[in-house]
DNA sequence: AGATGTGAACCAATTCACAGCA
DNA sequence: TGCTGTGAATTGGTTCACATCT
């Protein structure tokens, strides 16, 4: 086992496909941990997190050796290691722009403040919504839904460095473009809209109907080949 | 230009990867034809889908040959192949299981009703939830909130084959159970669990948390990039 | 001429199978 | 002995560059 106070993170280049495994682990891992369970085989790991063995252990070799052959995984040492190479022992501030049925699901999510997101600011251009105080989270206190025209402001004072965008799709591009111009370098779409954003600036989108119609064409292939 | 009535969907092996891409495609092509835009080349549409050219054709290619040499896609033309090939020609009934905040979101938001989903059903397990009668979007008429116990009568009445699990992550495992059970062979899950599924089941799943950890990752290579 | 459709080359991710270590 | 960590092989996806057709 190597020294847990080493420097991290500093290794270039973690795939982005294990990247985006890595939040699963590590939420296993910490049912394991509150399980009461010390130690965990890459076979079970990979088994209670829906992947293959082989891809478990690949995916954790680019973290470093944290394993001890022939034994398996401290759960509790593994679970701190992939949270710092999360990035999840610091919290990060997050502005939520559209504070309608989604916004409002979002911002009480449970999982937001639980997980090292902090929401600081929430927008919205609807006149009726502002003013609204939202409690973001278990631990989050109300936070008061503020104007549109504020935004830039609510970046600022909050040091956002994360957006999420819950506004219709019409306005989603507009809103971007303030989130990054005002110095968010983040962003997670829920508009059903493309945005194009300046390079260096990391975004990613979370769209339902494309979920829905990607299940929808397997289901018309699965009628086609029963027919077929 | 192929007959538009050919077939269809029973080409074998369109790539995932290009599936997911499809539903976007979809949705710039709609906006195109509201616009009266009637041609569009693969250079223009591209750009609007936030892809490459040669991605977007090598992507329509795998459906058939729908475009015109020198000219471009016709617009019209194209999202109706697109919408066929998802199975949007038809509608699925689709069942809501966890009406709290997000469950309330997803059956109100338009997107569904309008892109060829129905609304069939909703059920929560909270009896104070118990009979509310939700709008399922906005061609959609009030659905009323059945208990959980009857999730299989709500499934088989309403014929879902679709399911989205909007419930805690502790209850999820056994919601999906049932839903298979009960005949439904996609689900939609945004509970933060790992499920099991018989194989032949497509499951996909939404994990608002991971989501964020990914950007955190980021952000955090960011800074330890600056300080490098 | 000009844009599509596609083989070929390239790159990323997964799987295999086993060497290496506790 | 048993399980991790990892090269090698394979599979899947993207990009290139151009032949093909309107």
């Amino acid at each position: 086992m190597s020294d847990p106070r080493e420097p991290i993170a500093s290794r270039r280049g973690i795939p982005e496909a294990t990247v985006a495994r890595l939040p699963v682990y590590h939420r296993v891992l910490g049912e394991l941990v509150d399980a009461g369970i010390a130690m965990v085989s890459s076979e079970e790991l990979a088994a209670a997190s829906g992947v293959t063995s082989a891809k478990l252990r690949k995916d954790l070799s680019h973290l470093g050796s944290y394993g001890t052959r022939g034994v398996g995984y401290d759960t509790a040492y593994l679970v701190y290691q992939i949270a710092r190479e999360l990035g999840l022992t610091q919290d990060w501030p997050v502005v939520i722009v559209g504070v309608g049925n989604l916004g409002h699901a979002l911002a009480n999510y449970g999982g937001f403040a639980s997980r090292g997101f902090r929401v600081v600011g929430l927008v919205d251009a609807d006149p009726s919504r502002v003013g609204e105080k939202i409690n973001a989270g278990p631990s989050g206190e109300a936070v008061e839904v503020r104007p549109l025209a504020e935004l830039e402001d609510v970046v600022a004072e909050g040091e956002a460095c994360i957006g999420v965008i819950a506004t219709p799709a019409g306005a989603a591009q507009q809103v971007c473009d303030r989130l990054v111009r005002a110095g968010v370098t983040s962003i997670l779409n829920f508009a059903p809209a493309v945005l194009a954003t300046p390079p260096g600036i990391e975004l990613r989108k979370v769209d339902l109907a494309t979920e829905l119609q990607i299940l929808a064409f397997h289901e018309q292939r699965r009628s086609n080949e029963v027919t077929a």
